[in-house]
DNA sequence: CTCTAGATGATAATGATTCTCATGAACAAA
DNA sequence: TTTGTTCATGAGAATCATTATCATCTAGAG
């Protein structure tokens, strides 16, 4: 942590990342699912399927995913919750019941944010919009 | 939840509210202070100024409080912040060195979203949203 | 095949929040 | 003012998601 730490062989070396049996199971799950689940979820799901894999191993690579961007982190009601997303800036439009959620950009925002940093003399403003409804298919279950 | 709830003696009774010493001491402290605090830091605070009061209080009367709208509740890294509130529906600009935050009223949200539910079939939209920004003290320490 | 840094699993630790329950105190009524 | 009912409080334990520890394992480079 001094100012002579080692001098790294070329700083060649981005923390390798490695592909393991228990990352490539929670990413290609991820892949199919729609919805926030949470570690636990997940977890449950992987064993159930029939993949060994340990609950902090999951969150070690949920961490991983979310820092590199790979996956969104809703929180609720302080519970973390996952899911797979693109990497532009972008929200989410969550169905309370299902968990169903579908991206939405947030282009008319930028320019509301822009006019309030202004106004109240705030810089560097960042924002978390997180919406929930009700989807169509939980509002009409019978259709 | 049903219409033949039980015919309450003409409804009188609202649970009652009792104005206590804790209570009273909370409340006068959040009026004072405009930034987001943890009910950690409320204890604190008035631990230290004489107040002798519990932490589970603390943290029932926020519950209270933030039930009745008088507080706005603010999740961060798995920790709730807790911060008196006006009642109407509004969102925060909170800075991110010292934690004061201004009240931001949502009017150019509103439609954006009445749009994104017809788009996408999502009923009774609710929304949260957050904004975080460094303020104009913070960013000029010596003016 | 060998080597080694990074990854894993079992387990314990952490830390915010909530619950339990015996005791204390508001406040309405006498 | 005194009493009685009921809600509020405090001390401590319990909960529960998440993270740290550490010995062991393994992906991937050479």
């Amino acid at each position: 942590m001094t100012s002579t730490d080692l001098a790294q062989p070329a700083q060649s070396a981005p923390p390798s990342e490695r592909r393991t049996r228990q990352r490539q199971a929670i990413s290609d799950y991820l892949a199919t699912i729609p919805a926030f689940l949470t570690a636990q979820q997940i977890h449950d799901h992987l064993r159930s399927a029939g993949v060994d894999v340990s609950l902090p191993t999951v969150y070690r690579t949920l961490a991983h995913m979310a820092e590199s961007g790979e996956v969104d982190i809703l929180t609720h009601e302080g519970q973390s919750s996952y899911r797979r997303c693109s990497t532009t800036h972008h929200h989410h439009l969550t169905c309370r019941v299902c968990g169903r959620a579908v991206e939405i950009a947030d282009a008319p925002i930028d320019e509301w944010i822009a006019a309030l940093g202004r106004e109240h003399e705030y810089t560097d403003i960042t924002h978390v919009t997180e919406l929930s409804g009700i989807c169509s298919r939980c509002a009409n279950p019978q259709e």
